[in-house]
DNA sequence: TTGAAAGCGCTAACAA
DNA sequence: TTGTTAGCGCTTTCAA
C-alpha cells in the first residue's frame, strides 16, 4: 500500500518524471498524444502530487494559521466562514489555533505555524503581542492583524479595523428620530481595549452627531449576557430613567431585554434596546433585536484576500484597511413615550 | 532573509549535518562538547527544523483534519477544544474543514487534506459519506467518525457514539419523581438521523425506565429556536396539555421556554422543561435550564486521541467508543401540579 | 519536443 | 564518536 509517486506514472507513461510535471503543471509544452497517455495513466493510478514534496522545493505550502481567541464566540462564526471561504477558493488550508486567550499558547501555536511554514497569519486573537508579530515577520512569514487596540504594527502586518462610529452614530440618530433625548450606552470591562473603542465611539457619535442628547455610560459590564443583568439594574436606578439603551454587544443587549422582561417591562415600549455584532441569535428573539451590524463575512474575506495579496505580491506595500459598521432595525426600538 | 537550514548550522559548528540531525532528535550519542556547541549555534542562528523537509522523510506529518459541519454549531464549539487540547499536547497541528453542509464541499476539503499527506482526519460532520471514508481509507490515512447516522463503517475508522438513552432515562425518572406522569418529547426533523435517534432515545426511556409514563412525541422541529416556539403551540393544543416537555435540543427548549413565557406562562410552576445539549446559554437563562448533558470537551479529547492512537500503533484495531449523556438539573424543573 | 540531473531540508543506514 | 551518502517526491535548469 505505498504512495502512488511521480516516478510510477513516468514509468508507467513511458516518459520522464519531467515531462509528467509539465503536463501537470502545464508549465511547458508536451505533444498532444503523450500528454493525453499521461493523464490517463494518472487516472489510472489515481496519483495526486504531494504537496508536502511541492511545498520542499516551492518554498510555499498554501497554509495559512488563524489564531484566534475562542472559536465559540459568536461573533468570530461568520469572520471565519468568510476566512473560509476564500482560503478554499484559491486552493488554501487553514491551521485552527484557538489560543483560549492565553499568551503563552498562543506563542506556542506561532512557532508551530513558523515550523509548519504557514506562508501567512491572520491574527484574530486580542491576545496576541507584538513579540509574536516580530517572530513572525522574521522567518518572513505575512501576516494580517484584525481589529487589535495594541501598539501600531503597520510595519510589521496590514491591519483591518473596525469603524464602530458609523455604526453607533447611525443607532443615536435613529433612536433620536424615534425621540428619545437620554440614551445610555452599557459598556464593557473597563480594562478592555475592545469595550473602551466601543464606549468611545458612543461618546463620540453623541458629541459629533447628536450634541444635543444627553449621553450616559452605565461602565463595568462583562460583555456577557449577565452583565446585561446588572446594567439592567443601574438603568433602573438612574433617575430619570433613560429609555433607550445601547448595549456594547448583542449578548449584554439579549441580558438587558431578559432583566427588563423580568422585571415585568412590556418591550420595546417601555425600553428600546440596541445591540452590538447583529449575532445569529439577535433576529431571533422576540422583540428581534436592532443592532448595529458588523459585516464579519465580509471581514473575514477581506483578512484573507489581504493576506493572499500579501503572500503572492511580496513587494506590496502593507495596508491598512477600515471597516464600517451599520445600523439594522428590527423591533426592539420604538418611539419614546411622549413626556406631558 | 534566506532560511536557515540544518547546512548552516554544521557548517557554522564544524560538524556534519547528522551530526546536528542526532543531536536535535537525540537518536544517538554525541560528545557533551560537541553537543553543546551545536545547541549553542542553533540558538545563535535561531534555527528552526522545517517540518516540511521532516515530512518529506518520515512520511508523516504531525497534521490532522478536522471535518466539521459548522464551527458556529454550539454543540461543537467544546469538542474543538478538547480536540485541540490533545492536539496541541502531541505537537499535532488542526486543519479547519467546515463544510457548511455541503457534500462537495466536503469532498474537496478531503482531498486537499489528501494531497496534504494528513496524519488523520476527524469525522465531525453529518454531511459526509462512505465515498469519503473510502478514498481517505485507500490513502492510508487514519479516520474517527462521530455519531455518524450512515452504514456500518467500522471496517474503515473508530467510531464514537453517544448514548442518548442514558440521559433521557435520567430525565424521565427526575420528571416522575417531581410528579409529572405525562411527558411531552419536542423533536426535531424528520428526515435527520441525528433527530431520529434522539426521539428514539425518548421513547426507549419511556418503555424501559417508566413504562408507567405517557410519552407524547411532537414532531417536525427544526432544533432551532423557532422549532421551540412552533413545539410550544403543539404542546399547548394538546388535551390534556402535558406539564412537563423535554426538547430535542437546548435551542429548542429555550424556544419552548421564551414561547411560554410570552404566553404568561410562570416558570418552572406552569411548564417543567428539560433541554439537551447543554450549550452555554443553558445555564445563563432565568429560569436556568436543566439539560441533558453531553460531555463534549471529553468527546472531543477522546476523538483526538483515539486518531493518535490509530495513527501511532498502525496494527492496532479499530474501536468503537460509547459516550453516555447524564442529566443536569438546574430551575426549569419543578413538581408537578397536584390534580385534585 | 523531451530527458538528465541538481537540489529543496531533512533523516538514517552504512562506513570509518 | 562522527561523517558520507542515498534518498523522501517534487520542480526546473540545462542539454539534447
Amino acid at each position: 500500500m505505498k504512495r502512488v509517486t511521480i516516478n510510477d506514472v513516468a514509468l508507467r507513461s513511458g516518459v520522464s518524471k519531467s515531462t509528467v510535471s509539465h503536463v501537470i503543471n502545464q508549465t511547458r509544452f508536451v505533444e498532444e498524444q503523450t500528454r493525453l497517455k499521461v493523464l490517463q495513466t494518472i487516472k489510472d493510478l489515481n496519483y495526486r502530487p504531494s504537496s508536502i514534496a511541492r511545498s520542499l522545493v516551492s518554498q510555499r505550502t498554501g497554509t495559512a494559521g488563524l489564531l484566534i481567541s475562542d472559536v465559540g464566540n459568536p461573533f468570530y462564526h461568520e469572520v471565519i466562514l468568510g476566512v473560509e471561504d476564500v482560503a478554499l477558493a484559491n486552493d488554501y488550508s487553514l491551521f485552527l489555533c484557538n489560543t483560549g486567550y492565553d499568551l503563552d499558547r498562543g506563542m506556542k501555536f506561532i512557532h508551530s505555524l513558523i515550523d509548519r511554514s504557514v506562508d501567512g497569519i491572520l491574527f484574530m486573537s486580542s491576545s496576541m503581542n507584538v513579540e509574536m508579530l516580530d517572530e513572525v515577520y522574521r522567518n518572513n512569514i505575512k501576516a494580517v492583524v484584525l481589529d487589535w487596540g495594541g501598539t501600531d504594527v503597520s510595519q510589521l502586518a496590514s491591519t483591518i479595523t473596525i469603524d464602530f462610529n458609523t455604526g453607533i452614530c447611525e443607532a443615536v440618530q435613529h433612536l433620536v428620530s424615534l425621540g428619545h433625548t437620554r440614551i445610555a450606552f452599557a459598556g464593557g470591562p473597563e480594562g478592555l481595549w475592545t469595550a473602551n473603542i466601543r464606549t468611545q465611539a458612543f461618546l463620540n457619535a453623541i458629541s459629533q452627531c447628536q450634541p444635543a442628547v444627553e449621553g450616559i455610560v452605565i461602565p463595568h459590564g462583562n460583555l456577557r449576557i449577565e452583565g446585561g443583568y446588572k446594567a439592567f439594574d443601574a438603568l433602573s436606578n438612574l433617575s430619570p430613567r433613560p429609555q433607550a439603551v445601547i448595549a456594547a454587544n448583542d449578548l449584554t443587549a439579549l441580558g438587558l431585554m431578559w432583566a427588563a422582561r423580568n422585571a415585568g417591562f412590556n418591550l420595546p415600549r417601555d425600553l428600546s434596546i440596541v445591540g452590538l455584532d447583529d449575532i445569529d441569535l439577535a433576529s431571533r428573539v422576540t422583540p428581534a433585536l436592532t443592532t448595529i451590524t458588523l459585516p464579519r463575512f465580509e471581514i473575514g474575506r477581506l483578512a484573507m484576500q489581504e493576506l493572499l495579496a500579501l503572500i503572492r505580491e511580496p513587494e506590496q506595500t502593507k495596508s491598512n484597511h477600515v471597516v464600517e459598521t451599520y445600523l439594522t432595525v428590527r423591533e426592539s426600538t420604538t418611539a419614546a413615550p411622549i413626556t406631558v
